[in-house]
DNA sequence: CTGTGTGAAAACTTTCACAGCG
DNA sequence: CGCTGTGAAAGTTTTCACACAG
């Protein structure tokens, strides 16, 4: 079995969001030509990206919507229920928590904060606990996941409790880069990172060729 | 002048925050080696990425750190300051309008809303204002980038907006592919991908091998 | 003698053409 | 016949070894 490219999966997750707009209106049928339009990418890239787990379609016909969009579900991990937490319930952490897309998929177990001030406030579909009670909580809910929206300071630091815990997986959104022993899965969002990219291709719009000044 | 990866504009922007953390502890000199771990490159990497843009080290002694800072932050466009505004004022929104590092090399100018009850609220640096003042807003302040805060639904529609009044790259928080001129830069900031990466990876524990079950 | 800068090799990803299945 | 699935080619990125400047 070949490896994967890293930017097959998240490919996968645009096609997997097109199919679910799909059956949402009711399409049966599709293909590799409509989900490149619909995801910008090539129809190339998409039938490669499909071939690496299976043989989803019909040659001479296409994809079935919702057998494609079952399958990609359970390739990304949607089979399952993940249970989450939040860690830094400041705002970010709350807009989180709010998230409706959230509840496809994952199963948000609580949201932990230092201030007083919100403990104990309902945010979504969790209250806010204090942070002492975060070891106690990972273990005895059976936390997968946690999303660190902690400031930047405090995230290493946060993180290692956090795997020490039995956490296994990491969404962290502090600028930070976070050292962790490598069984653990970490996925970085960095929109600081991304506002710096965008400085640096409007400063060279043919981002391509020709750089220096 | 060869053609640069798209991630090494990615990783200059690590190198660029671990400088600034060494020339806040008061270091003059570095390496690739010291820049490498800090980021978690390796030095061959972090040599190749400098090279693109030019020689900024001295053989045999290394980097000087806030020459390098300096060039890094030249490359990426923070000589200047970038105009921003952010659409969209829910709690994300919020968030990114109090966020500390945006005055960093960007200037907020203001941030809208279609919601009555939060227009003219003092959030961070800026007041919110209704989206009917958008187009006189980019225009007048010339406004160069916009951080996207809207719901899913309406992203493209005020993508198009803000593109038609001027704006010249956007930084995108909701989950879909934005069609837009392509002389504009967009930049995706979606961690709903980056929970489903996690997803992915977490059931498939040597994400390099072995899928399919 | 040290650590950068770089050409060349290896690894990886994307593109493509088309065989082949329904 | 049409559209998928795939091997092979093209293109890109990373790794590496080492020449060379200070």
């Amino acid at each position: 079995m070949a490896k994967i490219p890293d930017a097959t999966i998240t490919r996968l997750v645009r096609y997997l969001r097109a199919l679910e707009r799909m059956e949402e209106a009711g399409a049966v049928r599709t293909s590799s030509e409509e989900l490149a339009r619909a995801t910008g990418v090539t129809a190339f890239q998409v039938r490669k990206d499909l071939a690496y787990f299976g043989s989803y379609g019909t040659r001479g016909v296409g994809y079935t919507v919702p057998v494609l969009r079952r399958e990609l579900r359970q390739i990304l991990g949607l089979g399952r229920k993940w249970r989450l937490i939040i860690v830094g319930m400041g705002r970010l952490g709350q807009a989180l928590a709010d998230y409706p897309g959230l509840a496809e998929g994952y199963e948000l177990v609580a949201g932990f904060d230092v201030d007083p001030g919100i403990l104990g406030r309902r945010v979504g579909p969790v209250t806010v606990r204090p942070m002492e009670e975060l070891e106690a909580t990972v273990r005895d809910e059976h936390v997968d996941v946690a999303l660190l929206a902690v400031p930047e300071g405090q995230a290493q630091g946060v993180a290692e409790r956090l795997v020490r815990a039995g956490v296994r997986g990491l969404l962290n959104f502090a600028p930070v880069v976070l050292s962790l022993p490598e069984e653990v899965a970490v996925e970085n969002v960095d929109f600081m990172a991304g506002l710096s990219r965008l400085g640096f291709f409007m400063l060279n719009p043919r981002w391509r060729e020709e750089m220096m000044g």
